[in-house]
RNA sequence: UGCGGGGUGGCGCAGAGGUAGCGCGCCGGGCUCAUAACCCGGAGGUCGUUGGUUCGAUUCCAGCCCCCGCGACCA
C-alpha cells in the first residue's frame, strides 16, 4: 500500500507582509514534508493566500486600488517568501480563484440543502463609524464603544451554520483520537472547550457591507464570511467536487500544520463543517508555538516584527531553516534572537558539522588522492561508529512521525559529535604516516557517516547537504531512508573540497543596543515603536494634542475596578466629559470635586470596564503614586495649553 | 477576577513516577588534520513554594507565589 501525506499551512492573510511566524509555519511544514518523502512516503504540500474579507477591502480602498488589484500584489508577497526559504510546494492556492470560489458555493449550497445553514434574524447594534456590530452589552451610553458614535438599531437577515448539530460527533471523534491534535496538551484544550455547548455560527455579511467575498449560492445579496471561505481551501485544493480520485488521494492523509492561535477554528469550526458535508475529518492538526521576540509577542504595534526575508539574505536560508527547525520544540514558544540564531550556527553547523567535514576531506586530499579510501583493516572504535550510522535513520524516523522535531535533529548531530570523538581518537592524520590503509578505513568510515547525516539533514537543509554529498561525490539525496546504510560510497570515487560549508558568522549587535537590557527593566512594558525620525516628536505632532485645563465636577469608583476612578470633568464645553483614570490608589473620589486638572482632549474615546473615557487626564507618577499635573494658578476651564 | 502558557545548573532549553539531561558559557588539560575549530576532565541544580497521593515525586493532585500572552483596570 503506497503511504501517502498532504500537507498544509494556513493560508495566510493577503493584508500584511509575511513576518517570521508565516516563514517558521511555511518551513516546517516543508520540512515534515521533505521528511516524509525521505521516509517513503508521497507527499502533496499546498500553502496559499487568504484574501477576502474587510480588511482587505478596505486596505485596497486605503491604497487606491481595486481590491482585486491589492490581493495580487499581497500573495505574490508570499508566494515570493517560498523559494527564497527553500520552500517546495506542490501547489498554491488563492481564495480568489474560481477553481476554490465555485467549491466554497457547492458546499454551502449542499449544507443549504440539507438545513445545516439557515436564515435568522440578527439583531443588533451597528456603529456605522466603526463598521461593526455590538451587543446591548457592548454599548456605552448608548454609544459605540470603540468610536463614541451613534449607534443604529438594526435587524437583518444572516445565515447560520448549524454548527451545534455536530458538537457530539465531534466531541465523539476527539475522544476516539487522542493523537488528533499534537501536542497532546492542545488536544486537552479542544476537549474542555467542547464542554461548553457550541453556538451556531453566523457564516454570512451583506453586500451592502461587505462586496468583497464569494456570494452565497441561494441569497447573492450576501457573501460568505472567513470560515467556509478560508478553510475550505484544503479540500478545494486537491479536488473536491472535481476530482474525486485525486481528492481520495490526499485528503485522508491531510495534515495540517497551524499556530496555536488558530486552533480552535481548526478543530471545532473546521471539525464540524466536514462532519456537515459528510467528509471524514483531516488526520492531524499539528499546533506550532510562536516565536517571542525579546520574550514578547511579536506585532506591528511594538514595531519588533522580524522579516524572515532580511533575515535569509543575512544569514543564509537554510541556515535560518536550521534555527527555526532546531531551536524550538512543535507547540512550544521559543524566543528569537539574532544572536541564538549566530550560535547555533556556529556551534552545530559551523565547528561541528562543516568543520568535521573540512578536516576529513582536507585528510582524503593528502593521503589519498582526493578518492575515497579503500576498506583497510579495521578497529576497535569502528564497530560502534557504524552502528551508530545505521540505527540513526531509524532514530529520526521514530521522531519524526511524532513530531519530534528537535530530537530528530538532536541525535542526527550527535553522530556528528560521536565522528568528531572518533576522528581524534582514531586520529588518521598521525596513522597515515605509518599504516595508510588503516588511516583509509577511519576516514571511510567518517564519510559514510557524513553521507548519512547529510541525507538525513537534507529536509532541513536541501541544497547545504546536496552540497555536502557532492563534496564526497555523490550525485544526489538517497531516494528514502530505507536505504541509508554504512557503505554505500564506492572506494575511488573523487571527492572535492569547496569552500567551508558553514563558515563562522559573527554577531553583531545592533547600533543601538550597547546596553544589554538589564533585568530590573524586562518588567517595563515594551516601548512602543520608536519613531523613524530618531524619536523627536515634530512641533506639529505636538500641536495634534489639544490640552486643556479642566475642573474635576464629580468622581466616583468602577465597580470593580481598582485602580480605576470615573470622573466628571469641566473642561470649558458646553458638557461636561466623562474620563476614566487610573488614580484609585492614590486619592479618594470624595475629596477630588473641584480639583482642578490638564485634560488630553482629542484622544480617541475608549470603553474601560464598561465606561466610555473621552480623554484623559495628565498625570505624573512617583513611587507609585499618581499626581495630578495642575496649572500653577486657578484658570478659568478649557484654556489651551502649548 | 477570567482564559491560556510557563517557573529545571550562569544563559538558552529538553525530559519524565524510581535518586536529573542537552547545547552554549566557564575552569583545567590534550591534539594540531581542521572554519581560534576538535577531543578529554571538571566545577555548577534542595527541578518556584507548601501540603497530599505513593514503597518512592522534580515528574501525579490541591493551595500559594512569581513571570509571559490575551482580555475590561491603560486613555
Amino acid at each position: 500500500m503506497t503511504k501517502r501525506s498532504y500537507f498544509t499551512t494556513p493560508i495566510y492573510y493577503a493584508n500584511g507582509r509575511p513576518h517570521i511566524g508565516h516563514a517558521y509555519c511555511s518551513v516546517l511544514t516543508d520540512t515534515f514534508r521533505r521528511y516524509h518523502a525521505l521516509f517513503g512516503y508521497e507527499t502533496h504540500f499546498l500553502t496559499g493566500t487568504d484574501e477576502h474579507g474587510q480588511k482587505v477591502q478596505k486596505s485596497a480602498e486605503n491604497a487606491g486600488v481595486s481590491p482585486a488589484e491589492y490581493v495580487d500584489k499581497m500573495s505574490q508577497a508570499f508566494r515570493d517568501l517560498l523559494p527564497d526559504l527553500h520552500v517546495e510546494n506542490d501547489d498554491f492556492i488563492r481564495t480568489t480563484e474560481p477553481r476554490h470560489t465555485e467549491i466554497v458555493r457547492e458546499a454551502l449550497q449542499s449544507l443549504y440543502d440539507k438545513g445545516d445553514i439557515y436564515q435568522n434574524q440578527y439583531e443588533g447594534w451597528y456603529s456605522e463609524r466603526a463598521e461593526r456590530f455590538w451587543t446591548e452589552k457592548d454599548l456605552v451610553d448608548q454609544k459605540c464603544p470603540e468610536t463614541g458614535g451613534p449607534v443604529e438599531r438594526v435587524s437583518e437577515k444572516n445565515y447560520f451554520f448549524r454548527m451545534s448539530k455536530y458538537q457530539p460527533q465531534l466531541i465523539e471523534h476527539l475522544e476516539k483520537n487522542r493523537d488528533w491534535i499534537v501536542p497532546a496538551s492542545r488536544w486537552q484544550e479542544v476537549r474542555s472547550f467542547l464542554e461548553n455547548p457550541l453556538l451556531d455560527l453566523s457564516i454570512s455579511r451583506p453586500k451592502s457591507r461587505l462586496s468583497w467575498g464569494i456570494p452565497l449560492p441561494f441569497d447573492e445579496d450576501f457573501v460568505t464570511y472567513v470560515w467556509f471561505d478560508a478553510l475550505l481551501n484544503y479540500c478545494s485544493g486537491i479536488g473536491l467536487y472535481r476530482d474525486d480520485q485525486r481528492f481520495q488521494t490526499w485528503w485522508p492523509h491531510a495534515n495540517h500544520f497551524l499556530g496555536k492561535d488558530i486552533l480552535t477554528t481548526h478543530s471545532v469550526y473546521w471539525g464540524t463543517m466536514l462532519l456537515a458535508l459528510d467528509l471524514p475529518l483531516p488526520k492531524r492538526l499539528v499546533t506550532t508555538g510562536m516565536w517571542l521576540i525579546d520574550n514578547t509577542k511579536m506585532s506591528k504595534s511594538l514595531g519588533n516584527v522580524v522579516d524572515p526575508l532580511s533575515l535569509g539574505d543575512k544569514y543564509g536560508a537554510e541556515v535560518l531553516r536550521y534555527f527555526l527547525m532546531r531551536d524550538i520544540v512543535i507547540g512550544l514558544d521559543a524566543s528569537f534572537s539574532e544572536e541564538a540564531v549566530v550560535r547555533r550556527n556556529n556551534s552545530d553547523l559551523a565547528n561541528d558539522l562543516g568543520n568535521l567535514l573540512r578536516r576529513t576531506i582536507t585528510l582524503v586530499e593528502r593521503g589519498f588522492d582526493s578518492k575515497i579510501p579503500a576498506p583497510g583493516p579495521s578497529g576497535d572504535e569502528d564497530a560502534e561508529l557504524e552502528q551508530l550510522i545505521n540505527a540513526v535513520p531509524r532514530v529520526v524516523e521514530e521522531h519524526i512521525m511524532s513530531h519530534r522535531l528537535h530530537d530528530a535533529i538532536e541525535q542526527t548531530m550527535q553522530v556528528v559529535r560521536a565522528m568528531n570523538r572518533y576522528i581524534d581518537h582514531t586520529a588518521p592524520f598521525k596513522v597515515v604516516k605509518e599504516d595508510p590503509a588503516r588511516a583509509g578505513e577511519t576516514l571511510r568510515h567518517i564519510l559514510e557517516g557524513l553521507h548519512v547525516v547529510a541525507n538525513l539533514l537534507h529536509p532541513i537543509m536541501p541544497e547545504k547537504m546536496n552540497e555536502l554529498l557532492s563534496n564526497l561525490g555523490c550525485a544526489g539525496p538517497v531516494k528514502t531512508a530505507q536505504e541509508l546504510h554504512y557503505g554505500m560510497l564506492e572506494a575511488g570515487t573523487p571527492i572535492k573540497a569547496g569552500p567551508p560549508l558553514f563558515p563562522r558568522l559573527e554577531f553583531e549587535a545592533p547600533p543601538e543596543s550597547e546596553a544589554p537590557p538589564k533585568k530590573a527593566e524586562k518588567k517595563a512594558k515594551p516601548t512602543p515603536k520608536p519613531d523613524p525620525g530618531d524619536g523627536m516628536a515634530s512641533f506639529d505632532d505636538f500641536l495634534k494634542l489639544q490640552l486643556v485645563t479642566a475642573t474635576i465636577v464629580t468622581a466616583e469608583p468602577i465597580e470593580g475596578a481598582e485602580k480605576l476612578l470615573k470622573l466628571t470633568v469641566d473642561a470649558g464645553e458646553e458638557s461636561t466629559r466623562t474620563v476614566v483614570a487610573g488614580i484609585a490608589k492614590s486619592y479618594a473620589p470624595d475629596d477630588l470635586p473641584g480639583t482642578s486638572i490638564v485634560l488630553l482632549a482629542n484622544l480617541q474615546p475608549r470603553k474601560i470596564f464598561g465606561v466610555l473615557s473621552q480623554g484623559m487626564v495628565l498625570l505624573a507618577e512617583s513611587d507609585n503614586r499618581m499626581v495630578f499635573v495642575q496649572p500653577a494658578e486657578a484658570l478659568p476651564t478649557g484654556a489651551k495649553i502649548r
